[in-house]
Order: C-alpha cells, then structure tokens, then sequence
RNA sequence: GGGCGAUUAGCUCAGUUGGUUAGAGCGCUACUAUCACAAAGUAGAGGUCACAGGUUCGAGUCCUGUAUCGCCCACCA
C-alpha cells in the first residue's frame, strides 16, 4: 500500500471543531435560497425547523442531544435534496429557571432579589444570561448542528417581546384573556402561580384523619368526617353528604360548627359525595381545593382562603393565624383531640401535589390571575390534527393529543415572577381602569390620567415560546422570512412537551396566523440510562454528552442517538453502544483509507472498454437498493432503520466482502484495476452521501479527502455532475429503479458467499491451518459457468490453493478421501487425506443430510396445502426453487455418504 | 378510574404495506499480528419472538383476552 498521511484510526479530535467552523465561515448553514438575497425564487418549497429553545440557564444533556441530532439530521438531507433548508435556533429566557439561578448567585453574596428591587435584579440577569447564557448553544454547535446562526433568537429579544404583546392584546381583544380570583395552583416556596401542567402528583405515605363535626345547637349529634389535610378545617364553608343517604339525610339544612372556631356552615347534599369514603360525609373547602370549589360555586357557599402567600395561616384562621401550614394541621389536631372532636386516625396513601420545579408542596389556592379562555384555541387546534393537515409522528401520539385539548382547563397565564414578559395591562390610578396595549400607553386610555402602573405579574414561559414558530420568523410585521419560511415544516422534540409546548404552537400558529406552524410533528423518546432508569444526579448515572464527545467523538454519539430506538421510543444508553458506534466511524474511515491507497497506485485512464466483474455489479445492484430502502425509510421518517440499514450495508457488504474482493482486482492491475478503483470511489461517495445526516464530521472529512484525490487523479471519478464544493452541501444519493440484470448477478454473487463460507466453516471446524492453501474439486452442476468465472475469487477468499482447485459440472469418480460438503446444490470435495476421518465424516454429512430432509419435507408438505394455490405465484416459485435445490443437495449428500464406505 | 407503550439471543435493542430457516451491537467460544481497520478479521454457540385464543394458505408482524413492567392523563376527601 503506498503511503497516504491518513492516521490508521479516525481521529476526531481537531477534525470536528475545523469542519464546523469551516461549514458556518462558508455560510452552508443560511438557505440556498434566502429572502434578502438576490436572485431569491418564493415559487422554491423550503424545508424549516424550528430549535426547540433550550434554556438559557441549561448546560447540554442527552435530551438535547437527541433533537440536535434528529434535527440536523433532518436540515442535512433536505439540503441535500436541493430544499432551501432553514433551522431556526435560540434559547428560552426560562422564567423561573432563570429567576431560581441569578437568586441563588445572589444569595452567595448576601443579597435577595428584594434587596435589589425589580429593576436592578431584572438588570442583573440580562448580565448573567449576558455571560452564560451562551453556553447551551456553544454546547449544541459542537454536535454539528447546521442552523443559521445568524437567525439566533431569544424569547425576551426585543422582537419577540414585541410578538408576546401583541399575541396578549390580540387574545384580550377577542375575550380571550381574561383575568379574575380563581383556584389555581400556588407555589408558597416560588410565590407564584404555576399551571395544572406545572404540578407532578406523587404517591407518598400520610395520614387520613376522621373527626366529628357536630350539629350547631346540640350536644351530642355529629357527622363523621374524613381530611387529609386538616388545616384546611379552617376553611371549610360546608359539610357535603350524599343525598340518598340515610345516615345524614335528617341533617341537610341544619348546620354544623367548624372546629375550635365554631363557626356555623351548611349541611348541603350532593351527588358527589362517595358514601362509601371515610365517614360518607365530605368538608368542602372551596378556597384550597379543586373538587370543592366546584361544589363551592354551585351550591353558591362562601370562599375563604386560610392561607397567605407563603402558605402560612392568615387571619381567618382565628388563634391559629401566623403559623405554617403544617404546624397548624399538628396544632388544630391536638386542640381538637382536647375538644374531644377526634375520632381517629389512619395511615394513607396521599398523592401530593409537587411543583415541578421546586418539588415543594403546591396549596391550591383563590388568588386573582390571568387566563387563557383556552376552548376555542383547543377546537381549532384539534381539528388541525383531525383532517390531517398537521401529521403526528408516531401516530399513537395522536390520542393522547385529542385527549388531553378535549378535557383541557383554562390556562393561568400569569406568574407571580420578574423575569419574563411583563403582562401588557396598566392600572390607572385615578378611574381604576385597566388598559390593554402593546406598546407603552401614555395615558390611560379611559380617563386619560398619566397615573399608570403596569401588572406586576409576567407570563408564563410557555407563553412566549407557543409563539415560537413565527415570533421567530418576523411575526407580527409581515417579514419576507415569515412569507417564505411560514409554516415551517415538522417539529421535532420530545413527547413529554407535547403539552407544554407543541399544542400551545398549534393553538397560537392558528389563532394568529390563521395557518399551522408546522405540518408535521415528530416526536422522539426519552434517554435512559443502561437498565431503563431515568438519570438523575442523585442516582449518578447521568451520561454527559460533552463527555461522550470528547472520548468517542460526537459522530459516534449522533449516530448511536439516532440509530438506537424507534420513533417515540424511549432508549435505553450506554457508552457500549457510542463505542460500537465509534468503531464504525473507524471502519468507515478505514475503508476510505484504502480507497484511496488504491487510488494512488490505479492507472489513470482505462483503455478498454467497461468490463464490470461480478462484485463489482453485485455491489452495486445492492448499492442502488440500499438508496431505495433509504429513500423509503426517511420518507416516513424512520430514520434509525435507514441508519441500520446504511451501517450493514457499508460493514456486512461493502467493507467485508467488496473491499476483500477489490484487492484481488487492484491486483490485476491495468484497465480491472482502473474499474475497481472506480467501484470503490463510487460506493464510498454514495456510502458517505448516505451517511452525512447522520455522521457529518468523519463522512464530510472523509469526502475532502476523496473528492481532492480524484481530482488529482482523472476526470473520470467525478460523480454525475462533477465534485460538489462540501459534501453539507453535495447533491443526495439519487435512487434509481433496477434495470432488470441485478437479481440475476445479487444471486450468482450470494452462491459465491455461500461456497466461501462453506469452505471456511469446514476448515474452521476441522481446525485446518488458517492460510494455508488447500485443494479442492468444486462440482457445480449448471452453475459452474459462474463459479468458474468466480474461480480466483473462491480460491483467494476460501484460501485454496489455485493449482490444485479443480470445476467441474460433475465427476464421475468422486475425490477420495475426501472432506465433503454441498451448499446450494454445489458439491465440494477437499481431497485432505490426513484430516478425513471416515466415521467423523459419516456423523458431519448424516447430520447434514437429516436437516435438509427436514427442509425438503417441510417445503414439500408446504408446497402440497393450499399455500401454492392461494399464496401469490412469484413467493410459491421462489419456495419451488428452493425445494429444488434441497432436492439436489441430498441426492449429493447421499452420494457422498455411500462414496466414504 | 381512563389511556399509551414495552415484553424478541446472557445484556441493550431493531424488525411499518403478513411471505414461511427471526437480525444487529455488546458479551461468550475457537482461531488469526495477513498488507484499510486488533476500535480488526474468520468461524461458531445462543431465540417455542410474555401467555392464551382467533383471522389467514401463511402471524414476531393483524384482531381479542390475560399477565408483568414502565409511562401519561384524571385527582375520593
């Protein structure tokens, strides 16, 4: 081999960060057909993503990595494909998150974001995402993400804060937001509302408490009552029992004392009450929970809250005001285990209600915020999906989807926080009056009094980011990137925002741009570690992507991502598998290498004409179904199958059998030699093509490498259409129908690999020196004007010795002694007097002969039942065939079992 | 309570218009420093495709039910 300055093993190190860098400086990541360009054609289809906006606040983990990958490996093949391609990236501001972040940052210096006031504090955490905000994207560049950087938005940019706006005054307008006292969900440690999605329920031990609650005016009567959380006694303006319950009918009407406060509240009846729980009876509390609130409205009760901000009892708790909700549920208990109102207690399973983010114990709680009127966005936005003009990926996801907009609440938008999209409504200090606006109002818009004061509440994140796909793009302004890039093309993200974000997109997309965002949403699974359990620092299983990059390199780990689990699928992830999968970027680049070793020392111009050999239409025909199978599977966007599919083509066919073949070839020298360097050149630039989604930095480094060899060398190795300036941007493999000789030469080269396999199976089984050259007699019946013609193949590939390897059509006198064998109807003999051991030999071929009797009586039976008249003709042929060919095989096993007596 | 997914080799997983000998990686066994690659090569062992029915000429694949595990939604105090 002559000398080529390519490393043995593919060294990713420096290779990734020059390629990138050399992509973006080169602009291949902006559309090939960009609005503000000249010569731009709005007639040509773009192909658009939009980033799923990491946080700013986040460092890289592999749920990132995963739509990275997925992404880009997407934005590839459509600029591939010749599509203007455009990736929208960016960050989320992250209200909370963020807020949590820079007050931790503050507390190490002593200070409270109280301390420093709403401007200063909003003034240091632009300085904090100023200085580390960038850290996610620099992260996600360093997994080759092809996106337009130069597009990098952010959800608190003045543009999109413009967007968040005017979406805000557009829905107040409709009467679509509206604001008031509601039971939502309260975050005590935060100090905000969160949104029904916001809460996780986890199942935890806890304690149900039953005591009496007795009749007003009488000594002696009482109802049963059963509450987990007794503080909420306090707030109780009801005792609910069933109507039809015998028990307490006599006391609907009357009323009954609260405990220690001995306030009087109704005794009312209603259907809701499970008589089979607790006591039968229910306390309603309408001012801490859901279920009572409901009731509470519709029975027209009174609403007290018991509970402040911080989740401490306020003043209508009476002598229990001031303490902490869970000091006053042990204190009210132990006063009313002293007032003789306890009945008992009981160990129970709670399901508690946690912040998402905190993880603290969220109070529901009445407390006057904004909301979304979220039914009329729901409808369209379940019709959409319905007829089809949004698609989900995997399509089961669908249900789920309908489901959850069918039963969908109202959406409290407003957040107790500072940083985040101020709500667009001031307060006018003279009438009182609200007024909506999207930009800063001089004056109140009633009165006209300049004494305003703008809500002190922002909007939830989600808000801001349901916008995304076209808050990205321009909106509101009618931009040229909004005309041309809107609606963007699929969504890709994880299942578990499904809510969170993909239905607000679809609901806002449709509420302001009277179009979906996105045709079709594809969702992929979560990562998990080895043995299916979620990683989380505590548990310290938590794979970091940045550390799998630097030891295995980031194609090893894209690769592994996208080719490890179906659509929707969770996977499971291990550094065994990125390791398999850096091996296979070695093995691609290791045939690279010898390609081009061949390269160098191959003529340059043949002088013949084209004559193919075997392998070389073998690996083609295969080559041009691979493409078809590829070409299929990302159509409906199975793409890990496609990458399966690639990796045991490039591997199994190409690298194990093409190449081993190509040497013999190479050797040859001349116009075979010429052709085979071309074969090798051609597969390789398809396999690279095929494979640059996937594994961008070793196929574009690879190609580089290909691309200036060739050039050097003839004309004649440029593809169809001449090299392309990077492979980023290099035309996608075309697919082509077959022409109608490739099954012939795919089977006549299968017979070939079975023959070879024999041999080296047999040899390996009678433990015949690895190397060594050996005779054989091949008979071949009608097959042996191909074996023939395969002759040195065999005989190199199955190392047997060339001067001693005899074809035949048969032989009347059958080598003795002899190892024999018959694959596909092909009888081989290897004449090694001193390995034969006739009774072995007799055991082996018996053995032989029973499996494929077996075969023969399997077939023959299956070819005797209704199968061959109903099943269609061309798969009872291909059946027929094989019978036939067991059928030879036997007749030659038996002769070979009477020719050892 | 409702819904979804998974169940295939020792382990982790593919297998999407149903086609008759079920694949990969890792691990395992034997052999191999030969010249693209030892991060490799060659050969091999290993599976009643969770279970029970059904549809079909034919089921890992479609239908029904069961079991186990996991997830989502709802939230009976």
């Amino acid at each position: 081999m002559s000398k080529i300055n390519l490393p043995k093993t593919y060294d990713y190190k420096g290779i990734e960060e020059r390629l990138y860098r050399w992509w973006e400086e080169k602009g291949f990541f902006k559309p090939s057909n960009d609005p503000p360009q000249p010569g731009f054609d709005h007639s040509k289809k773009p192909f658009v993503i939009s980033i799923p906006p990491p946080n700013v606040t986040g460092e890289l983990h592999l749920g990132h990595a995963m739509f990275v990958s997925m992404e880009d490996l997407m934005i590839r093949y459509h600029r591939m494909k010749g599509m203007p391609t455009l990736w929208v990236p960016g960050s989320d501001h992250a209200g909370i998150a963020t807020q949590l972040q820079v007050e931790k940052m503050l507390a190490g210096e002593g200070l409270t974001r109280e301390q420093l006031g709403r401007e200063e504090f909003i003034r240091r955490t632009w300085a904090w995402k100023e200085k580390y905000g960038g850290v996610i994207n620099r992260q996600i560049r360093r997994l080759g993400a092809s996106c337009d950087w130069d597009r990098e938005r952010f959800t608190l940019d003045a543009g999109l804060s413009r967007a968040v706006r005017e979406a805000f005054v557009r829905l107040y307008r409709k009467g679509l937001i509206y604001r008031g006292p509601r039971l939502i969900n309260w975050s005590p440690g935060l100090r905000t509302a969160v949104s029904d999605l916001e809460v996780e329920y986890s199942e935890e031990p806890g304690r149900l408490y039953y005591f009496k609650y007795r009749l007003a005016g009488s000594a002696d009567e009482f109802i049963p009552v059963a509450t987990t959380r007794p503080e909420t006694i306090l707030g109780d303006t009801a005792v609910a029992v069933h109507p039809e319950d015998e028990r307490y009918r006599q006391y609907v009407g009357r009323r009954v004392l609260v405990p220690i406060l001995n306030r009087a509240i109704p005794v009312i009846a209603d259907e809701y009450v499970d008589r089979q729980f607790g006591g039968g009876a229910l306390k309603i509390t309408p001012g801490h929970d859901p279920n009572d609130y409901q009731i509470g409205v519709q029975h027209g009760l009174e609403i007290i809250s018991v509970l402040d901000e911080a989740a401490r009892v306020n003043h209508n708790g009476g002598i229990y005001a001031g303490l902490d909700r869970f000091e006053c549920r042990k204190k009210l208990w132990e006063d009313m285990r002293a007032a003789g109102l306890v009945i008992k207690e009981q160990p129970y399973t709670l399901n508690v209600p946690r912040s998402q983010r905190g993880g603290e114990i969220i109070e529901p709680m009445i407390s006057t915020q904004w909301f979304v009127s979220i039914q009329p966005l729901a409808q369209a936005a379940l019709e959409v999906v319905r007829d089809g003009r949004i698609r989900i990926v995997p399509e089961r996801f669908s249900k789920v989807y309908y489901n959850w907009l069918e039963n969908i609440q109202d959406w409290c938008i407003s957040r107790q926080l500072w940083w985040g999209h101020r709500i667009p409504v001031w307060y006018c200090g003279e009438c009182g009056e609200m007024t909506v606006a999207s930009d800063d109002p001089a004056a109140c818009a009633v009165c006209g009094s300049s004494k305003l004061e703008q809500d002190a509440d922002v909007l939830d994140t989600w808000f801001s980011s349901g916008l995304w796909p076209f808050s990205t793009l321009g909106w509101p302004d009618d931009t040229p990137d909004l005309r041309y890039f809107y609606p963007t093309s699929v969504l890709e993200t994880g299942y578990d925002i499904l809510f969170f974000w993909v239905a607000r997109m679809i609901m806002f997309g449709l509420e302001f741009t009277g179009k979906v965002p996105f045709h079709t949403v594809y969702l992929h699974g979560l990562i998990r570690d080895e043995v299916g359990q979620k990683m989380s620092k505590s548990k310290g299983n938590v794979i970091d992507p940045l550390v799998v990059m630097d030891e295995l390199g980031t194609d090893a780990l894209r690769f592994t991502l996208l080719v490890g689990s179906a659509p929707g699928n969770d996977m499971n992830l291990s550094t065994k598998k990125v390791e398999a999968n850096r091996n296979f970027a070695n093995k691609v680049w290791n045939v690279g290498r010898f390609a081009l070793a061949s390269l160098a020392q191959s003529p340059k111009q043949p002088e013949g004409e084209v004559d193919w050999t075997l392998a070389d239409s073998w690996i083609w025909a295969r080559l041009q179904q691979l493409v078809r199978h590829v070409e299929r599977l990302f159509a409906v966007h199975q793409y890990g199958e496609a990458g399966r599919q690639i990796y045991d083509f490039f591997w199994a066919e190409f690298a194990d059998w093409y190449v081993e073949i190509a040497k013999l070839q190479l050797a040859q020298g001349g116009d075979r030699a010429f052709y085979t360097v071309y074969t090798l050149i051609r597969v390789l630039d398809a396999c690279l093509r095929l494979l640059h989604p996937f594994t961008p930095f070793v196929t574009e480094e690879l190609w580089g490498h290909l691309k200036r060899a060739c050039q050097q060398h003839s004309e004649r190795l440029s593809p169809q259409g001449g090299w392309e300036e990077a492979l980023i941007v290099a035309r996608w493999q075309p697919s082509r129908a077959d022409e109608g000789w490739e099954a012939q030469k795919i089977a006549d080269f299968t017979l070939v690999q079975e023959v070879v396999r024999a041999i080296r199976n047999l040899r390996a089984e009678k433990k015949i020196k690895p190397g060594s050259r050996i005779p054989a007699y091949l008979l071949c019946g009608e097959r042996l004007g191909v074996l023939e013609s395969q002759r040195d193949t065999i005989a190199a590939l199955a190392h047997l010795d060339a001067n001693r390897l005899r074809l035949a059509a048969s032989l009347d006198e059958k080598p003795s002694p002899a190892l024999s064998l018959v694959v596909a109807g092909v009888e081989i003999y290897l004449p090694l007097a001193n390995v034969v051991d006739r009774e072995t030999e007799r055991v082996r071929l018996k053995g032989e002969l029973t499996a494929v009797e077996a075969q023969i009586q399997r077939l023959e039976s299956l070819l005797d039942s209704e199968f061959a008249i109903k099943a269609p003709p061309a798969v009872v042929e291909k059946e027929r065939q094989k019978l036939a060919i067991f059928r030879q095989s036997a007749e030659k096993l038996r002769q070979q079992l009477s020719g050892l007596r």
